[in-house]
DNA sequence: ACATACGGGACGACCCGTTCAT
DNA sequence: ATGAACGGGTCGTCCCGTATGT
């Protein structure tokens, strides 16, 4: 199948990317094994190393990709319908957003790699949160970068336990989370 | 034959989980292999295997400890004393919790081993949770376990951020978790 | 759609070879790939599986056209001279010569194809050899089939020596090579 | 089969080079696969890889090897008498010498490590044709490196030859040797 | 108690040659 | 005629766990 369409060569990289991301949703980091994903995928080895130049560039564009539908859902419509909708749409991009996190502690090159996937995502995050404290959405007497860690912290987490299928009323957690972020009533 | 002391034995052991733990620490559970940990501890493989059955025990032995530390750490100062706790004796702790954590979802396992392990220390914690709520200092508006669950979320999304060694203030974090299950105040 | 000229296609030829025997000189055999070679000679893939049917076929062409023209260097000047030609025109001529000789020896379908490739020096050389006797410029107290093994012998241990880069006086050898087969005086 | 004798180890180590020794005669070097060696000796790869650290290794030893008989057998019975021996011992060894000699031009690597392993020989074969010449066994209005040079070149170019079971006539080239480095006679 | 030889299996990378669209 | 997509195969490396000694 050679020399093909555009649209052609996108859908079989998505085709990759769509196995890869259930091979790792299911077996994890280490556990998505270039032959899982020929199975899952069903194409073989030489075309999958064809689109990509190593395996570790598959997993790099998952958390490219992951990291790119989260900021856009949360300056779309804020943190809880981000969490909301990242659960909707896709259960497996929380197991790719854990996996993908854990590994950045150890492993340099693919913090690299990642990095040069997905700059640029978090200048607009951080707009976007003084944006909402000067509007009154989100408490101003801490400063926009913490508000933005612990909420990545409480996303990473309940994706974390959602990821391990523990029983957890999102709507619940979300009430805490934007609890801890509301504006303050003053005393 | 050398019939050697209980100490001796017990020592040993920790010897073997303070290397696994570095080695885990920095390699991650799978990179985590047994001929590192044979180097970081200097002693040979005959005798890991020796006082393990296999690599996977090590881990679970690991988990369980971060596991009874952390519900210890709870229940005697509260979430944020926990924090501040686990992050001081020993920041390799923060990195087998996340490692732990991650497995979880799959390999399963590796669930069953590490609950045959660190069970019975849930029900210690959500009888404190409930104390806490009758003595006023945790909000009672929402249930006990979902109190929990929203601490653990915090605990272990910020352990991935420390892991990570971004940047990050604890004691803002600490607070946000505080305010988010703090007593509400009557409207 | 081209259909392009006679000369177009020998050079495109050439051009492959020139870039395999380049890439043969520095990787060894094995070593030339056909993604070397890509690489080398800016052509494609393609490109070259339409000019030689296979890998092989292009080792094949380089060794024939070695042999061809080491027999033809031979019989115009003598070994002597022969050598200092093949170091002068091209050192990577030596390299191909080396590959070519030591794959002889395992490689049974190497040496059929060689064989057809380039039959038709030998009877050429004996001739010359015979001759050379009868002129009273070679010794004759020998066949002359020795001595045109020794004088190979003694190219293709020289080559494989340069090839290795090894310092190495090529006068003195070739002197040394032609006391050992010119005439013996009478005692 | 655990602590054993060091009878048994170096048994097993010589088992596993016999082996390689035999597959590289037989396939040359890049033909040699782990595998091979596997089929070859009756022993599990991990067996190999105990005794071996990579593959590399294995033909490393086996290049040092042929290079210390080569040198123990000109110091020992001269030239003539080192070509015989060599073919009569083991005819696999003209093989590895080939593979040797010829892996030496590319691979910066296996130079090194080769050199690393099969050092201090060449002293004992410089000062041994010196002792030659002026003993008036050696003609000595030539360096005694071009003789060497020269006499290597022989043995390799001869090798080269044999291996490829190429009709040849030792006798007469060893004959051709001798004349070429023996002592001129007085004008 | 501890050290090590060893088997066996798996994984990632790579490469060749074919097929087919320009 | 050229070049890309792709299949299928294989290789070297590495690692775990067991068995067997000291």
């Amino acid at each position: 199948v050679p020399k093909v369409s555009q649209e052609h060569l996108d859908s079989r990289r998505a085709q990759i990317l769509d196995g890869a991301r259930r091979v790792l949703a299911k077996h994890g980091y280490d556990g998505a094994t270039i032959a899982k994903i020929v199975e899952e995928t069903g194409l073989s080895r030489g075309a999958i190393f064809h689109y990509f130049h190593d395996k570790k560039e598959i997993l790099v564009a998952l958390g490219a990709e992951v990291s790119e539908r989260y900021v856009e859902a949360v300056t779309t419509g804020g943190f809880a319908e981000a969490i909301r909708e990242l659960i909707r749409e896709d259960p497996e991009l929380l197991a790719v957003l854990i996996e993908t996190e854990a590994r950045l502690s150890h492993d340099e090159d693919f913090v690299q790699r990642l990095a040069a996937s997905s700059a640029a995502f978090l200048p607009t995050f951080g707009a976007w949160i003084e944006e909402q404290q000067a509007a009154g959405a989100l408490r101003d007497d801490v400063d926009w970068r913490d508000i933005g860690r612990f909420a990545n912290i409480v996303v990473n987490g309940l994706a974390l336990r959602i990821v391990r299928s523990e029983e957890t009323d999102v709507e619940v957690i979300t009430r805490l989370l934007e609890d801890a972020i509301r504006p303050k009533p003053p005393a």
